[in-house]
DNA sequence: GTTATAGGCAAGTCGTCACTTGCCTGTCAA
DNA sequence: TTGACAGGCAAGTGACGACTTGCCTATAAC
C-alpha cells in the first residue's frame, strides 16, 4: 500500500547511498562490479553478501531495478521514487533577486 | 561537515515525518501541541518525552528551527535541507505528451 | 564432466535507536 | 511564594537492522 516507508529505510544507510551514487556515475552495474567500486574509489571494504542485501533493499524501496541476462544481473537506478518526498514537504523556491 | 547523515536518520523514523506532516500543516506548534495533533488525528499514543527527542533529531537535521518565547518554544519547519536529495540524484522529468 | 564465476539463502552476532522512567529547571498565575 | 504548566536531562530496556558465516544454485569456460 504504502512503499514510502521502504524508501526512507533504504535512504537510511550510508552505504546504499553510496550505492545510488555509484549507479548515478554508471548504471546497470553487476554486483561485483559495484563491489569493487566501493572499494576502490570509496575505501569500503563491505562484503559481497553485504552490498547484495542493500541492493535487495534499494530495489524493495524501488528506487533500484534489475534485469537478468544469463550469469549476470545488472543494477538499474529509478529516482522516480524520490519524487514523492519533495510532493510531500513543498521545497520553498529560492528567490535569490525578487 | 557533513549533515546528510543526520538528514536521512530523521527521515527514517515514521513518527518523525508525521511531525512534519504536522508542521506543514500548521507552522509554529509547541511540543504539546505537537503531542495533542499526533494522538488525535493519527492515534499515536507518544509520550510527551519521545516526541521532544524526535524534535530533538528533526532540529540537528536542520528541518526544524526552534524560538523560544517565555516558556513556550515554538518549532518551524524548514525543508530546504531536502533540496540536497533531488540534486544528488537528479529526477528525471516526466514526458507525458511529448 | 569439471572448474571457476556470479549470485542466493538462512541463521547468528552485535550495535544502534526509539521509547520509557524518574527527576530536575524555568516560567507564569494565584 | 506556592502551585500548575512547558520543557529538559540521563540512565535503562527492548527491538530492529547491518553484517558475518557457511553452504547452496546456476551459468559459462575449459
Amino acid at each position: 500500500m504504502d512503499a514510502e516507508p521502504d524508501l526512507f529505510k533504504a535512504l537510511g544507510d550510508a552505504t546504499r547511498r553510496t550505492i545510488l551514487d555509484e549507479l548515478t556515475d554508471k548504471d546497470g552495474q553487476t554486483l561485483f562490479e559495484i563491489c569493487g567500486r566501493l572499494t576502490m574509489k570509496h575505501g569500503l571494504a563491505s562484503s559481497r553478501q553485504a552490498i547484495s542485501q542493500h541492493l535487495a533493499v534499494l530495489e524493495q524501496a524501488g528506487l533500484v531495478h534489475t534485469r537478468r541476462q544469463g550469469r549476470y544481473k545488472f543494477h538499474h537506478i529509478d529516482t522516480s521514487p524520490l519524487r514523492s518526498i519533495v510532493e510531500r514537504w513543498p521545497i520553498d523556491r529560492e528567490e535569490p533577486n525578487p
